[in-house]
DNA sequence: TATGAATGAGAGTTCATTCAT
DNA sequence: GATGAATGAACTCTCATTCAT
């Protein structure tokens, strides 16, 4: 009953717009990646931000359009970085593809929910043929495209295996980093993530690796 | 006025319960896995099924005892199985998991939701705390302690790598498989099946192999 | 605390059914009247019905639907009728204009609600680009072919005035009696009906004779 | 970062009032009239005024009294004119009447929008219990006495039929012009408002007239 | 003067669930 | 066994209104 009502600060009102926005976009991660975008409420994510629904829909049209801005900001963040990372990269298709584990294993260890938003969403929004779909379908593609043209090289190279198509290459690729990020999700608690991420890092290594010539 | 109502049956009781629950288990297969549990309604899953939504509560308490017979079902045709076999079988931890890619490859090709069913499941209800997330993780667990136990062999033996713990490198090939079936389900369209497995195949057994020695 | 708990009636469904569907379509008649459509909410004609909102959307898909089916009874009971009277009437063209207005001097004496649904609801709908938009805009236009029709026949006869085209004629004659719902609606406490109706069909009348000839 | 903020006004303040206020009364009305007041957000009117909300509300209380501001404004062009210039008329009660139907012909035509807001906005605050509502009745109050008025003397002249008692004369004359401009609200697209008028004027005069003597 | 941010109440709609028939 | 009717809670979204800047 005493001092709860603080006067309402003093904030310039661009840097409160900012403020207000970014709580509501973490809140909303956290929030669809534990536990699902439809099992989400509006309320629940105001309510996490500390605000009100009105809110929120002060700042966003709808709540796909919330999930939308979510998923531009996680591709900005989390999916072009590596894109450009591995292109710009002057190492061996091998040193790439390391590059590329190493930053899901550290990105998923530091920011979990980062790189889970992307699966969770393509899986929860499947078949509805919304826009949200198309995002996510367009952003895997990019990622498994960037893959394809590493293992091209390293199968040119010489680094890598021929016996699979680079496209089907990359989609196993991405498959086992969507599977163990799903792992991670749900057993997190139990699991050591560097021993987890040295046998997918190990897995993925050999299991692309041209066969080894007898020395 | 007169003989308006025909007599509905003729069937003896027992084989028309027998066949309005396979039909309501079959429909919710479907639409779950197609949809999602939230998103499927209990009119979808009777209307599909050909009944009222009241007949579906006559043979299933409720929604998540619905999906608890559906998962017990899918149990006892997909994973039972499989571990009994790789249990069962006398030839070597590699072909062993040979066997093991193989029989998600087939199921996963004729009859894609059951092998789904689980992944999608375990990842809708996390966090939920109900008895289904622990009916989940317990199959995952039966799976992967099998898995694991080939693996100890395959190390023991030499035919595998020895750089990562039989419980990790049992959760990178669950993961892998996983990430697989997800993939196969988000673009399958798009992709062929048969080079999709032949990939994850070649990546898990390369990828798990020892080192091979100089001739 | 004694017998508020009646045995919930021993009533056939069917009988239930209609009685349910009356009951929503009596209350939503008086309050879309009263208040118009967009101030009525679905609870307001749900609790004046007797039932929850839930009961109501398991009658009619949606609150539009509600008032189509409306539009539909109330073009039943009073619109087709007085278009059939008016056409198989044996009588002049001036008993059949007297009918017209009888028919709605009686109606809106006795149901003030029917006839004025149509008109309100039409305003309230104007610009909106739905379906009853569209409803409305052909009851009007068969109310208004009839009565031009009759028209034409007073004009050849010579008991009409030939200066305004029938449909024209017949167009001002439906805005007189709109108008004089809409007075009786406004102010109907006020006013004597019979008056009103009297003043009304003097205006017709002799609005739409021919001059008459010396003798 | 140096004059990007220009000096938004050159204005005069009390220009600058008049001139906002102008644009959010038009705005209203053109909106309440082609949506209704209800249907009509303070974000639309703000918005096509150029405005925002908070500026509105800074010239208007409430929106309750923003549509009062529009009804006086309206009462001012619309109705206190025709009222006056019949009580100033030397012509004969025809004569007079005739101005009548030339004053709703004339704006109806050139400013729909203004003889229909009394109309609609009777409608829809029609059991409301606001000062709105009684506004609205007490301008139809002195448009009808006026009528009556006119009525009356041309009943006495023997110019009109005696009939029908003035007042009654009057509403029945007043619906009928609210009627058609409900018609001409409706259907003005498909209607030829000179012939509308013709036939609304024909009717009303010989609707009203003495029954003519043989010569 | 005017804006942008935020609130809170209420609306339409969906849906798991219950129960009498 | 199965249906149809009904409930009640929850959810998305809208909007008049307020207030600090």
């Amino acid at each position: 009953m005493v001092t709860n009502t603080i006067k309402k600060q003093r904030v310039p009102n661009s840097e409160r717009r900012r403020s207000s926005i970014k709580s509501v976009l973490d809140s909303a991660l956290s929030l669809f990646v534990t536990r699902g975008y439809d099992a989400t409420s509006m309320d629940d994510i105001a309510g996490q931000a500390g605000l009100t629904k009105g809110a929120v829909y002060f700042y966003f049209k709808d709540k796909l359009s919330l999930l939308e801005a979510l998923l531009l900001r996680t591709d900005k963040e989390l999916i072009d970085p590596i894109i450009a990372k591995i292109g710009a990269s002057n190492g061996s298709a091998r040193d790439r593809i390391i590059m590329l584990t190493n930053w899901f294993a550290i990105v998923g260890a530091e920011r979990k929910e980062l790189p889970l938003l992307h699966v969770l969403v393509s899986l929860e929004m499947h078949g509805r043929g919304n826009r949200i779909e198309e995002m996510v379908r367009k952003t895997y593609k990019d990622l498994q495209n960037a893959i394809a043209e590493v293992t091209r090289v390293g199968q040119l190279s010489g680094e890598f295996t021929s016996d699979i198509p680079p496209e089907y290459q990359a989609a196993v690729i991405v498959a086992l980093i969507d599977g163990l990020l799903l792992e991670w999700h749900r057993r997190g608690d139990q699991l050591d993530g560097r021993a987890l991420a040295h046998g997918a890092r190990n897995m993925i290594l050999n299991g692309i690796a041209a066969t080894r010539q007898p020395a």
